[in-house]
DNA sequence: AATGAATGAGGTTTCATTCAT
DNA sequence: CATGAATGAAACCTCATTCAT
């Protein structure tokens, strides 16, 4: 079998995997509906997946790779890069596809029990990789993050970005069903999309220095 | 039965859940488990909580009432609230203690499936009720802050706890037993208590214009 | 509940597998099984039995103690035993009886691997008690047995039994489907009963000088 | 494909099951790991044995064969033959090499159900070819025994090596593991080698009247 | 109020065998 | 002849929840 069928395959397992994700983002597909949706038999995923968590892994990283591979392009390619374009880039890759937040927080909630260590390892390093290029990126067009600040500034607002959610859909979400009656309190009436932009403003703006949009909420007067 | 005594027994519950989780960090205990450190018969725990998951989005309430109990008083009873007090209070209710955050990441993560509207909804209440109280208080001590601002700013450092934290223990943390090898990359040469108070500093910075303590690591040049 | 009613459900549970194993001999049933067989439902049987291979060697146990228990009983109340005696018990409890023979063949080839130590244990230390005593009550009626000689005789005995088994019925059984045409060879002339009671009588006469009845196949000239 | 090829290939796969068998006693290898270990593709295996059960049948029949081998050599090429000499005979082939007995029990316990009529013919054919042949020679050298004693004698030490080596290994097994503790009882301080010999010739004793080397345990006083 | 026996759905993984290439 | 990707049945065990006592 061709390399690049054995890819093919392998993607389209992960495929298969994102779109139950997608349909049903509050549970976790089992690995029959996983094979069913890609067509294939269940001992077919786990000759292309050693455990049904390293599949979610996969899928995971697959999603966040995204977003690294355009943090780099943009910081490589760009001859300035500006708050707002990381901001929009953002919201594009993270905040906008249903996919991503729900399954980071599946992935680092509860995982790991049986992924091997050979491949954890793998894993973190590949995050690594993407992690370092894309903080120096950012470090050479924010002359005043501190070497090494880049990197802590995405792993800050990936914190932010996966905290933020997690506070809105987790055991808070529940609540969504109840609020449909009397407005409740102001302190709930936020917007996960409006919150996590100024969030991360606010974030950017104790690390670079970035002054603020005006009028944007909750920062400072 | 004696309200006082039904309370005693909840609490009793409560205890045991908690015990537990301390003890074995990385599961989560069956409710046998838990009826039986509690001294009970499973079936009594069903008595006082209507599910396993009501059960611990309690724990996970009384765990972060003592952190938001002492922002409001000490936002309420000192004259002067300083950024230093408060990542220390920080650190001795949620980074130190090792009940809240493998908890929090937990409740937040893949619950609220079996949570009543009703209790959902009184929980937020509760929530915002403690939330509006310590946000207002911050408010009046950093007059910086937008009207709101108090709120965005517990808010957004509790997802950056939280956020933090699974980045540190949760899927990754599965590579830290492969890591006894070689150094692999000073991208992964963080430590979570370090790297949160550095990361608090830089959102507080950002929203209140509270200088970072010089030579932390992180920030700004 | 009472304690009666549990060893009551724990043998009607019992009284399943053996069931079971005795309509389709040449497979093990599933739990599932067993615990409709019960009347229960799959969980309970795990409430009794912690693995699938725990209630296999319970059953085996069970059936080997009835016969263990009328040797000692022969032995202790008997003025004399003769090797007819014996011979006559082994066919009753070991031979004849269509349970026997396939589970031990089952027990002792493929299992203990989900069988923990502790219950291991004590099972062997069952064993020991009913041989020990056993043993020594055949020393006392055959007093050629040189000190020992009771357990190293029963032992022997059911090595006996079962390896024969084993070699009609096992890889060997399958040809027995195949021998309906020409008779193949006087070699396999043999049928089970009647050659382990032959078997038996070689073993008793060369270990306690028993002479075999005269006419008996397979013996001495 | 030339005969001897295809004869070599046949070879190389019993030989690469009988290397993992050795390799890891308490647990068969898959059929995946067979060909792998021959280099072999896996359906390359079923080219040369119809299933997994056939091809461990092989292996033990290629085991035990050189037993009979020696048996009747030694029978039809010595001018006289001791008991000694089968019992040396027997340990050297079967008692000590540690492929056999594990086999012995597997293929005997919970085989037989993927092996073709014609097959299992052919093979009982082969076994009773060299059965008798090898009783034949006994009889003649031990002339004490009835005719068709040497095959029962045969039949019944091959039984009674296989039923205590199942004694030792098998469900008893796994306590030998627990056993690290006090000494349980002097029933189980027996090592199967030493077992083993006493029986065969206690039995021996009983079929053909050779006596007993003085001071063998066990035997008669 | 308290118990704890019973439930039974639910999910992961293994592996002998087949068959298109 | 050889391959090895695909299959899919089969089985074990866990555990939140219920309910009769």
């Amino acid at each position: 079998m061709q390399a690049s069928d054995k890819q093919e395959r392998h993607d389209a397992i992960l495929d298969a995997a994102e779109r139950l994700l997608l349909r049903s983002p509050d549970r976790v597909a089992n690995v029959a509906e996983v094979a069913d949706e890609a067509g294939l038999a269940k001992g077919t995923v786990y000759l292309y997946f050693p455990s049904k968590e390293e599949l979610l892994l996969a899928v995971h990283e697959r999603s966040t790779d995204g977003f690294f591979r355009e943090v780099i392009s943009l910081c490589e390619r760009q001859p300035r890069v500006e708050l707002d374009a990381m901001i929009d880039l953002t919201r594009r890759h993270l905040v906008e596809p249903p996919l991503f937040l729900p399954l980071a927080a599946r992935c680092f909630g509860s995982m790991a029990h049986s992924i091997s260590p050979g491949n954890a390892l793998a894993f973190k390093l590949r995050m690594a990789a993407r992690l370092e290029r894309a903080g120096a990126g950012l470090e050479r067009h924010f002359p005043t993050l501190a070497p090494g600040g880049g990197v802590a500034l995405l792993r800050r607002s990936y914190a932010l970005i996966v905290g933020l959610w997690q506070m809105s859909a987790g055991a808070g979400g529940a609540v969504n069903c109840a609020m449909a009656g009397p407005d409740v309190s102001p302190v709930f009436a936020w917007s996960y999309p409006v919150e996590v932009e100024a969030a991360l403003r606010a974030l950017w703006q104790g690390m670079v220095g970035v002054p603020p949009r005006p009028g944007a909420p909750g920062g400072q007067r």
